[in-house]
DNA sequence: CTTTACAGACCGTTCGTTCTGTTTTTAAGC
DNA sequence: GCTTAAAAACAGAACGAACGGTCTGTAAAG
């Protein structure tokens, strides 16, 4: 009763114990049910007992971990933030500079955007705008990433804007761009329009934001 | 019972009956404690109590004119689709020829999607994603505002991309990101940066997006 | 023997909807 | 115009379902 341990301190090079191990895996599953629920089903139907369905684990099991409903979307929001900085921090197959710019945000996309966790990422940043308990949980967490993706835009890439720091202003523009298109699909009859707009889209960024040679980067 | 005739048939240019206004002002009162509330609380808070409280009227008035909750969201849908096609269809202050680019791109963000109204359509947007019932009521609505809209565009801009409809794929693409910086709020912690993400962007779309003279307009 | 990990019953609240009344407007017969 | 019956516009009680959170009990780990 004293205090629920979410997350137990890693901090000491322990070996994972084997309650830890069990913890461990018990979360991960409750959380990919989390995420499937929130993509199919939006945050207010995402409730304790359709993930306790979909993951097929009992109630307590659930309260157990994530006292409450927002402290499971807050984890599940965690894990889904640590996935996507996948395709800013990748570099291209050469290794000699960048990913080109294109290929970057089509990735970005794709594979984190336009996924079942970048579509439960938005209900989360939705339900952030009124829920202010999640938002509590969350706001730190939601500005530290927000600086990690411009820090690694930054290393890699420069704007050919007025300001030095063009480059993250338009990663943050891409992300914003790509987030939104989740629910443009809404407004179009036709899937492909929004391939469409992501390809006009990536040609004017390609001409503003350009790789650093591998030599540049700091 | 037969059938709750939300709205009358007006085809016929009879005077509105007393009755008929009273019906909706009613219904404008309900539908503007609804945005208020979508705005403020989100989809899944809005519910019939809070609609009842805030507009100051009684359970059974709001059941009577909108049987689920759905139908009533959807008519905030429509009153707020209707006000939204506004900043498209403005001309210049001479006339002569449309509103330049980041004007109009200036006015979108400040004066429809960054509103309580804009904030509200948000909401019903990500709703539509996962409410199938409520999506049903909409669909059409939304396919239809959509080309009104890029008809709007066409009729006053053209692109200077490749495609001959690039003019409304560039405002697609400006619509969609002003709709998502309602969410990239939660990710920065100065909001002025979104009003650089908007002007940058504008500058972008400015070079590309080009007013007609009026007299080629159709 | 204590603590953690789970299991599942339980509870007060709130939800959307349905329903039965009451008042106001409309339409019809005269 | 006046009377009157039907219809529409409200008002508000009532209901079952589902919600989040709590609480007690059990097995496993430390």
């Amino acid at each position: 009763m004293e205090k629920p341990v979410t997350w137990r301190n890693m901090s000491d090079n322990d070996k994972p114990t084997p309650q830890d191990q069990r913890s461990k895996a018990m979360q991960a599953r409750i959380i990919r049910a989390s995420i499937t629920c929130l993509d199919r089903l939006g945050y207010a139907e995402t409730t304790f007992a359709r993930i306790q369905a979909k993951a097929g684990v009992s109630r307590g099991a659930i309260t157990h971990h994530f006292p409450t409903r927002q402290a499971l979307v807050a984890a599940t929001a965690m894990e889904l933030l640590a996935k996507a900085l996948g395709p800013v921090e990748r570099r291209a197959a050469n290794a000699d500079q960048p990913e080109p710019v294109r290929a970057l945000i089509t990735r970005a996309w794709g594979q984190v955007v336009n996924s079942a966790g970048g579509r439960a990422m938005v209900e989360i940043l939705v339900a952030c705008r009124t829920d202010k308990e999640l938002y509590h949980l969350l706001e730190q967490r939601l500005h530290d990433w927000d600086a990690q993706s411009r820090a690694s835009i930054n290393r890699a890439y420069r704007g050919s804007g007025a300001d030095p720091d063009d480059a993250e202003l338009l990663w943050s523009m891409t992300r914003n761009f790509l987030r939104g298109l989740v629910l443009h699909d809404k407004f179009v009859s036709d899937p492909a329009y929004l391939a469409r707009m992501v390809d006009r889209f990536a040609g004017l960024i390609e001409t503003q934001l350009i790789p650093l040679p591998a030599k540049d980067m700091p």
